[in-house]
RNA sequence: UGGGGUAUAGCCAAGUUGGUAAGGCAGCGGGUUUUGAUCCCGUCAUUCGCAGGUUCGAGUCCUGCUACCCCAGCCA
């Protein structure tokens, strides 16, 4: 898509900048790296395109790396979707995938390196007995009765503990810093943990698991990482993460950023409340069209270069946010506006019957794929004296504001003539079934001859050729801005986020699947095939509508 | 006075030796239009969380407030 040409510019870019000037470093190396324990999503992609767009822009690289270091709550099928997606953002990653797993030998043997140095140390204590004694937000800590056992008990300890000698939640691996700390991440935080659990990369070599903080900044060290981006919960954590590397030897310095994770309106970006709203089934799943996961944004319609281009214009900056959901609707509406070819289809039908058009022949018309880009060059759609029309553009009377079909006026429709509306007919309920009216034959591809002025246009379908379809249109998923500011989110989901209508599409309209991933069915939005679609009956998901002014000026 | 952060329009966001508030989204007004779309034109912060101060001049410097976010998982 057009994407914005200029670079982004922000304020970690300025960092990289500055560091690439002073000599600091001579290349930059980055890193995505997401736990394997759930679907990527929106907020993801922020991350996605600021690392690897900073490699690209500096000519370094990025890894992609798996932060597996909690095997209970991962699992393989992520890893596989958490590739898919960034592939299909558009990046690749340096070399293979990494896993932290990769490195637990060199991260055990850096535990060791600290226990030698005397600042680390096998704690006993119950695990309520060292919340207890960590001291709160505003008073310090106590030491544990463990702190001061000497540097060979410890050494034997650990070794106890990593030969699956202890169970978990006996004993664990605590960094010696300083338990008054204004920092709580810094009072003798625990660094390798007992579990007896299976790793769905190490398999049951391990019964210790190093925690986060022990693992991510040497994962960086190792993989030569220049600049470790992350979000801004992580601030206080940098004291650990440089505590770290400060006392290990390691001769590499990653430095972390942090930047704010991004918040959209109307719906939820955390992984616990993702996975709650699939576990629960208020969604078909990962992949439904109405989450913010990337899958659910690919099956939506959402193009790769809409999501990078939405990551964009969002920036990048230490302030918390909500981005409103128009931003991420206007960047698909920019990638199609220009890029889906155009179509017709018909969602809530009702016959218009033209009744001086000869029975029993139709004849084929030729319209624009686009109007505004003649190199997508042109299709041929059928007409005849039956034709399906949007039941909303025909009223029996209205104002002039009204620029559709009413008794007695004329309309055009689209790529065709133009009709004027006779008579009508309901059933029992009073819903009107069928129009009936009358064509001007000179009218195909001009105005009136006599230079009458016809304002409104509507679309239409052959209803002798067209192709039966089903339409998904969503909503938001929830009902207010912030659904996880609220104290049960999944009271405000939006009962209404999904409606099915039944409707047809031109005929032969899937025999190709455009470039863009979709149509514009014009006058009403963008669409793609959904995943559930066969060639009996095509699922169309609306991907976007289109800006509507009308809708706002109601009637 | 625990600590760490952030405050520029409805939303996102530029603004970096102090020199007189970019851009995008949304909105509003108008033009073109066989999509009430697109496109085009115009409009949208005397003011940068608040209050003082320094200065010829402050969003940028100083002082004091205020608001909001994060931290007390053997999660990441």
């Amino acid at each position: 898509m057009a994407e914005t040409e200029h670079r982004p510019t922000n304020f970690i870019r300025q960092i990289v900048d500055k560091d690439l000037a002073s000599g600091l470093h001579q290349s930059i190396k980055t890193r995505f790296p997401p736990e394997p324990n759930g679907f990527l999503h929106i907020g993801h992609a922020k991350s996605i395109c600021l690392n690897f767009g900073i490699a690209e822009d500096y000519e370094g690289s990025c890894n992609l790396r798996f932060d597996d270091t909690n095997p209970v709550k991962e699992d393989i099928s992520f890893v596989n979707s958490i590739k898919q997606d960034v592939h299909w953002l558009g990046f690749e990653w340096d070399g293979e995938a990494r896993y932290s797993s990769d490195y637990f030998d060199q991260l055990h043997g850096f535990a060791v390196e600290l226990i030698e140095k005397g600042l680390a140390y096998v704690d006993f204590s119950a695990q309520d007995k060292v919340r207890e004694m960590r001291g709160t937000l505003t008073e310090p800590g106590t030491n544990s009765p463990y702190r001061d056992t000497d540097i060979e008990t410890n050494k034997a300890e650990f070794a106890k503990m990593t030969a699956g000698e202890y169970g978990e939640g006996e004993c664990s691996l605590r960094a010696k810093i300083d338990m008054a700390s204004p920092f709580m991440c810094m009072r003798d935080p625990i660094i390798y943990r007992v579990k007896h659990a299976d790793h769905h990369q190490t398999g049951n070599k391990w019964c210790v698991y190093p925690m986060y903080d022990f693992t991510h900044c040497i994962s960086d060290a190792i993989e030569g990482i220049t600049h470790s981006l992350c979000t801004l919960e992580f601030q206080d954590n940098r004291r650990l993460y440089d505590w770290v590397i400060e006392n290990i030897s390691i001769d590499c310095t990653p430095r972390q950023y942090e930047f704010s994770r991004l918040n959209l309106e109307y719906t939820v970006l955390s992984k616990r409340r993702l996975i709650q709203l699939v576990e629960d089934g208020h969604v078909s799943g990962w992949d439904d069209p109405r989450m913010p996961t990337i899958a659910g944004l690919r099956r939506r319609g959402y193009t790769p270069g809409s999501i990078r281009e939405f990551c964009k214009r969002i920036g990048v900056t230490k302030m918390d946010n909500r981005v409103e959901m128009s931003m991420l609707e206007a960047c698909i509406r920019d990638d199609l506006n220009v890029n889906a070819p155009r179509a017709m289809a018909v969602l809530n039908p009702i016959k218009l019957v033209i009744e001086n058009y000869p029975q029993d022949s139709a004849e084929t018309l030729t319209a624009p794929n686009h109007p505004n880009d003649e190199s997508m060059g042109t299709r041929t759609i059928s007409f005849s004296r039956e034709v399906w029309i949007e039941a909303e553009d025909f009223r029996e009377s209205a104002n002039k504001k009204f620029k559709r079909l009413v008794l007695d006026k004329e309309v055009r429709l689209r790529n065709a003539y133009v009709v004027k509306a006779n008579r009508v007919e309901k059933d029992e309920a009073g819903n009107v079934t069928t129009v009936f009216a009358t064509y001007d034959a000179d009218t195909l591809g001009k105005d009136p001859a006599d230079g009458r002025k016809v304002k409104g246009v509507i679309h239409w379908v052959d209803a002798g050729s067209a192709q039966p379809a089903e339409f998904r249109l969503y909503d938001r998923l929830f009902n207010v801005p912030n659904p996880a500011g609220e104290d049960v989110f999944t009271d405000s989901i939006n009962p209404e986020s999904l409606k099915v209508v039944n409707g047809y599409v031109e005929a032969g309209l899937t025999d190709a699947i455009p470039e863009s991933g979709g149509w514009q069915f014009e006058r009403t939005g963008y669409f793609c095939l959904d995943t559930d679609s066969t060639t009996a009956r095509p699922v169309f998901n609306q991907t976007v509508g289109l800006r509507d002014t009308w809708a706002k000026i109601g009637d």
